[in-house]
DNA sequence: AACGCGGGGAC
DNA sequence: GTCCCAGCGTT
């Protein structure tokens, strides 16, 4: 168990090990607070090589905090396009927002302050505080939870409140002075390339090999414990590619819940017929030419998937629509946008990724492999 | 304490 | 298919 393990000599050999043994990672070329910050939002709950496209590209467009706190809310979307959990950046720019009327337009450099800012829970306060400003403040995620669990053989479940709340007293009374966010960083780096999470552990390469119970007692295989998660449900929908030419229909999601505020192709919860789909089409408001079915897809999120079946309808005149807010379903508005339009400032989330291709729509980041053409 | 919230890579 | 990722906010 973790309260019964000492932790004291493993902080030195995790140093060492993480100053020859670290990745070279965009976020790790300065210590700029701000460029952290970023970066933590961004790889919470969201892999290294997810974050990889974003970071340069959101920072190359906000520069600094100020920019962050002023930049319109599309446009912010469209930085985030992809990457999911779209309410941290929604929370990054209200606290940058905070930080611009209540800290000067600085990062404050105290723990509790950090820890208030909207998007920063326990987590996030610790990796900024020890990474940026040196304090002595752990940084508890994933990765911690799991080499605890294995290098003290502690079958706690980590997904708990407990397990977090140990593992953060644990290691508070072992933070070094100075140092901290390599400590932090060491924790982390062991997890994510030695102590792997899914497949067999390379406790080879682990500083900590010798001192693991898991390890000397072979228990690695069913540590950590983690209970399971619900089941999601299953949703059937129907998207339609309104179009006339390059111009296509999109609306506007809800500013609450599932992809809030993000831009979408209309769509209804059940799989409809040919023939509902054009009297839907002409409940919107528009004159269908042609209806032709596309592909089936599904997205999986993690707590909903959705069956999607989908129609291209043609009509002919999609201005029409601007007159027709009244007849959209919902509290929904729809409007038709160009296709290029759509690629530059409307950011559709991934679920809709197989009928954004159905209209050759450009998605996601600007990364250096596409636009070298290759 | 449980749930909502994205997307994708590894197995 | 399952698991889980440099988690947080809400209920």
């Amino acid at each position: 168990m973790l309260d019964q393990f000492d932790l004291s000599p493993l902080v030195t050999p995790a140093m060492d090990w993480f100053q020859v043994n670290k990745r070279d990672l965009p976020w790790r070329r300065d210590r700029d607070p701000y460029h952290i910050w970023v970066s933590e939002i961004m790889l919470q709950q969201t892999r290294v090589e997810a974050v990889k496209p974003y970071y340069q590209g959101f920072l190359a467009a906000l520069p600094s905090i100020a920019d962050l706190a002023a930049c319109p809310q599309d446009q912010l979307n469209k930085l985030w396009e992809g990457l999911g959990y779209y309410s941290r950046v929604r929370n990054m720019q209200k606290a940058a927002e905070v930080i611009m009327e209540k800290f000067g337009g600085q990062m404050p450099s105290d723990y509790d302050a950090i820890l208030s800012l909207p998007g920063i829970g326990p987590y996030t306060a610790g990796a900024i505080s020890s990474i940026a400003f040196d304090l002595p403040a752990p940084a508890v995620d994933g990765n911690v939870l799991r080499i605890l669990a294995r290098v003290s053989e502690d079958d706690i479940d980590i997904k708990s409140d407990l397990a977090k709340k140990r593992a953060q007293a644990a290691l508070e009374g072992v933070m070094p002075a100075s140092g901290s966010g390599i400590f932090n960083q060491a924790m982390m780096e062991i997890g994510a390339t030695a102590c792997l999470p899914n497949g067999d552990p390379l406790c080879g390469q682990c500083p900590w090999k010798k001192y693991c119970l898991a390890n000397r007692h072979g228990s690695w295989d069913h540590l950590p414990v983690r209970s399971k998660g619900k089941p999601r449900r299953i949703e059937e929908r129907t998207v339609f590619i309104v179009r006339n030419g390059s111009r296509v229909v999109i609306d506007r999601r809800p500013d609450r819940g599932l992809l809030a505020g993000l831009y979408e192709f209309p769509n209804v919860r059940e799989h409809l017929s040919e023939e509902a789909a054009l009297a839907y089409a002409e409940q919107m408001g528009y004159e269908p030419l042609r209806i032709r079915r596309l592909e089936e897809a599904r997205h999986i999120f993690s707590h909903v998937e959705w069956r999607m079946i989908g129609y291209e309808i043609r009509v002919s005149d999609a201005e029409l629509a601007k007159e027709m807010v009244e007849n959209v379903p919902a509290d929904k508005i729809s409007w038709p946008v160009d296709i290029g339009e759509i690629s530059r400032k409307y950011a559709i989330p991934s679920a809709f990724a197989a009928y954004a291709k159905a209209i050759q729509l450009e998605r996601g980041p600007k990364r250096e492999d596409r636009v070298m053409g290759l």
